[in-house]
DNA sequence: TGCAAGTTAGTAAGCACTTACTTACATGGA
DNA sequence: TCCATGTAAGTAAGTGCTTACTAACTTGCA
């Protein structure tokens, strides 16, 4: 007979299992899609068996509804203007951008799996990609358009349509932040820290509106 | 009896089947993903019988493959310099970045289908994007940033890494036309055309980084 | 009439999901 | 301190359906 200390039972609270389970399935949605992952997969990774992932969340659908809303806890609602009260205050312009970007990028590089999600919930149509745009991208959007829009009416910077110039800063740290997770991950084209691509692309950015 | 003349049958030589069904998986590759989208419908949307898959192409994994050639002759190897070379000849700097945005925003405009092939290719680790990138972004990362170090040589543009330069300039392109594929398809949040936002974008780099 | 285009009717393996059962453990009364 | 017991964590072994893929056959046309 096997002496029980030897095989080491792990037997976690429902609620602890159940994030378990939603963690693993966050990195293998992110790694293989929707469909390329089974429910098979996640409760092997997860060292339960299939039946649990199924106790835990009624059907695939729901456990990828579960991880929308534990994702956009974890990272959507939080303030992405907050750090960067003081530099609005003052209209340092530099200190916005710069703080923006850096912001974006470090919050990129922490959690590469949600951009994979992202993108993969972009593509297979599912909702997190349109929660996410519409409650999130949007703000920033319009955020940023509003502060452009009045420095022009400053005189500050030219007039641009200020969404074409959002869309292009945007474009700046997505793609830099996409390159580096999906199709350079060894930074061989490319490879700066996050400070200094946030300060070239806020002076690109800046120097190119200004008057 | 129902008369054949009825009945219209579309019996295809082998090679336009092939090319058919080659276009067909295309289009749901990029819809649904690889192991999103089944050989049965495949054939269903091509209006063959599943076997007549198999009959051109040995497996859904050869399939794929022959996706990538059929793709990279019609696309990949177009040179996308070969437009601009009057503006090259004459340093015509807005020419230059402002036909290459122009050349891209349209290209990705005509063939989303290829942007998120590439995209779905690149989150699941197939060969098309490792391919695409070698062959292709790396051309126009080495062509650019080489232009860029000339013209600083010149004394005309800043002091900056080139292909950080190229990046946020490749970023402003690849973000706008993936918004436009992807997260705002009815363009709610901007519309421009693709001279318009090729002419900012070509504007706001160089505005930033000129002497 | 030969041969390529096309089909029908499979196969085994894999899929999401379920049922019926077992095991670990906190709790409270003796 | 002990041990009975209810309950929640956990499993084995399926279910019916779908998947990629095949073999053996039929049909239309040069």
């Amino acid at each position: 007979m096997v002496n029980k200390t030897e095989h080491i039972v792990t037997r976690m609270s429902g609620e602890k299992r159940r994030i378990q389970i939603l963690e693993v399935a966050i990195r293998l949605f992110a790694k293989q899609g929707f469909s390329g992952t089974t429910t098979k997969k996640i409760a092997q990774e997860a060292g339960v068996s299939e039946a649990m992932v199924f106790k835990h969340f009624a059907n695939k659908d729901k456990l990828y509804a579960d991880i929308i809303d534990y994702k956009a806890c974890n990272h959507g609602l939080e303030d992405p203007f907050a750090e960067i009260s003081e530099e609005l205050k003052n209209k340092d312009d530099f200190g916005i951008f710069y703080g923006m970007a850096l912001n974006a990028l470090r919050h990129h590089e922490e959690d590469k799996d949600f951009i994979r999600l992202l993108l993969h919930s972009a593509l297979e149509n599912h909702e997190l990609s349109k929660t996410f745009f519409d409650s999130y991208v949007s703000e920033i959007y319009d955020f940023l358009s509003g502060y452009i829009n009045q420095r022009q009416k400053d005189g500050v910077f030219l007039d641009v349509e200020p969404k074409i110039i959002v869309r292009a800063f945007v474009g700046m740290m997505i793609h830099h932040s996409m390159s580096n997770t999906l199709w350079d991950p060894e930074q061989k084209i490319l490879k700066v820290s996050d400070e200094q691509a946030a300060r070239e692309f806020a002076n690109i950015l800046l120097n190119g509106i200004k008057k």
